[in-house]
DNA sequence: CTGAAAGCGCTTACAG
DNA sequence: CTGAAAGCGCTTACAG
């Protein structure tokens, strides 16, 4: 078995009690026997259980983090900001993936919750968020979200404006000279997802257009972009450009275009969301609007410790970023 | 604060021990009590305190899961085995990132160490593990190390044969034609890269070559690979290909190559180790020897989910998997 | 089948 | 500055 505080005791030939305050720094202790119960603890290799502490503290300085897909790069971003800003402020992340699923969403909240997390940061997997509400209620737990922004407004969050990435995706290829513009979406059921749809569809209606494409959703995954585009183009006319929900799907519509025997950019123009790293890389080139990856992951790390440490005050934290046009070299003018 | 075991007791009028037995399934206890204080326990929104019973039980359900590099492609993939398999066993998996960093890596285990994970599944950072094994000396902690074979005959593993990845790789290039063949490597200290390198070398002596060019390491990034490749290409003859350590660090070399002004892989022929799923993408149909990621945490988390369970079993249990060339479009013969 | 009691490893008023 | 004691929420022999 491991070395526990009484072992420590004993070879002191302290109470315990004293053994405890030797080792978290409290000031009602001389500094000669500080000392000596530190040696002692580290000679005879004593990890304090943090199990046993958060029994009575409450608190596990563990953060929980829920993502729904670590297989789109764009979530390890956001995750790896999280995770630096909470590790230099001496706390643990728990990452879990719900693979979009919900079931997998209630039960790892559930876990968190069992494991007395201080706080949660989630992406959720669909628009509905009612049963991570309703996980903690009451609210001991400090929840905020990413990636995501809830219409209750006693929720926290941090998300970048997907109203303007759609519109300014849109608004780029319009300025570009493009007008049959169709719109590749992921998940339907995305409040992210159906806001940047929005957007694009207000860019149209600002230069005067309707819309000419019904609304296409799958999954945010590059098979899905893929099999939408090709669906696209089967059964409509060709439009001169496409605007993919996000970086992933583009991949897969730039796929499909070309096996179409289509040229990008030269006969259709394609667009993306979020700019992951490899949209950045030369072969690839892809014409996208940028989120703020790892300042939505520091930001929401930043917000849910400072909730940690101020659980009486409730007041919610909204942090709208703006997103940013990248001009790589998917779309040309026409 | 949350309902406990005490209040449903109250509630119920029995002891608490007895709802303690209900909520676990206990044989001794009769049917009728056990349904009523479980109706109670949902009614009253009661979620047992994992921590307070990991105290005794000294069982959390939980496996630690460690990897170097979330933004490397491999990884999620691989941690994505150990999640789902994990999961369907009713385990929670903590995911850690070290950013390749030993300091985090140590900081890690300990945290995982106090948190009382019933197991560890790790990648190390680098290539001396002796922090690792301290830190689990005794071995009440199993740990089943991923994506490297350590030299320690007592330690359990799974991962590709990486010396047969590099063997792989370079054979394919000779078979080619190739016979001025570059090697990209990654971490210095990193011993799939020196196994993989190994196997390079190897594979050459097989065909009479010596080596040309003298090993350059770097990191395991894009940026890396395309760094020492332009140092490569300008104090060097040009190779006719360059085998990079794995698909991220390829990634890098293309982008140098062609930036040199020479095509791939027309002038020169790139490859990769990993099988990353960029790597598939038209665009880029980088030819490259494939990892079973899943595969791997998936044997992972069965390895470690049995170890759990058979505590005295000591015998460590290492699975070395085959790799597979997949052949796409950055090499040609000459 | 059920209850009273001890205890997991720790922290924290309460005395002195 | 230090110790004795209670207690965090739970499980588990031990009786009955």
């Amino acid at each position: 078995m491991s070395v526990t505080i009484k072992d420590i005791a004993k070879a002191a030939n302290v109470s315990y009690a004293t053994v405890s305050r030797a080792l978290s720094d409290h000031p009602d202790i001389s500094e000669e026997t500080k000392k000596k119960i530190k040696k002692l603890a580290k000679d005879m290799g004593y990890t304090p259980n943090i199990i046993a502490r958060s029994l009575i503290t409450k608190a596990t300085k563990t953060i929980g983090l829920i993502i729904p897909d670590i297989t789109n790069p764009f979530f390890p971003e956001v995750a790896q900001g999280v995770e630096s800003y909470a590790y230099d402020n001496g706390y643990t992340v728990l990452l879990c993936t719900t693979n979009w699923q919900i079931d997998r969403e209630k039960r790892y909240l559930k876990a968190l919750r069992s494991k007395m997390v201080d706080g949660i940061i989630i992406a959720p997997a669909i628009d509905d968020i009612s049963h991570i509400i309703s996980n903690f209620n009451g609210g001991d737990t400090p929840v905020v979200f990413v990636t995501y922004s809830p219409d209750d407004p006693d929720c926290s969050f941090v998300a970048t404006d997907d109203y303007k990435c759609g519109f300014m995706a849109t608004e780029y290829l319009l300025k570009l000279g493009h007008r049959n513009i169709a719109y590749i979406g992921g998940l339907e059921n995305s409040s992210s997802d159906r806001r940047r749809f929005e957007g694009y569809r207000e860019a149209l209606k600002s230069y005067g257009l309707q819309l000419r494409y019904s609304p296409m959703h799958g999954q945010f995954k590059q098979m899905s972009g893929y099999e939408l585009t090709k669906e696209l183009l089967i059964y409509n006319d060709i439009p001169t450009a496409i605007l993919a929900g996000n970086d992933v799907l583009a991949l897969g519509v730039i796929q499909a275009v070309e096996e179409f025997g289509l040229k990008v950019p030269d006969s259709v123009s394609v667009m993306g969301i979020d700019d992951i790293s490899f949209a950045s890389f030369d072969k690839i080139s892809l014409t996208t609007v940028a989120q703020p990856k790892v300042k939505i992951g520091q930001l929401a790390a930043e917000i849910i410790i400072q909730k940690i440490n101020s659980p009486q005050d409730k007041t919610p934290v909204k942090k709208v970023l703006e997103p940013r046009l990248i001009i790589r070299r998917t779309c040309r003018s026409i």
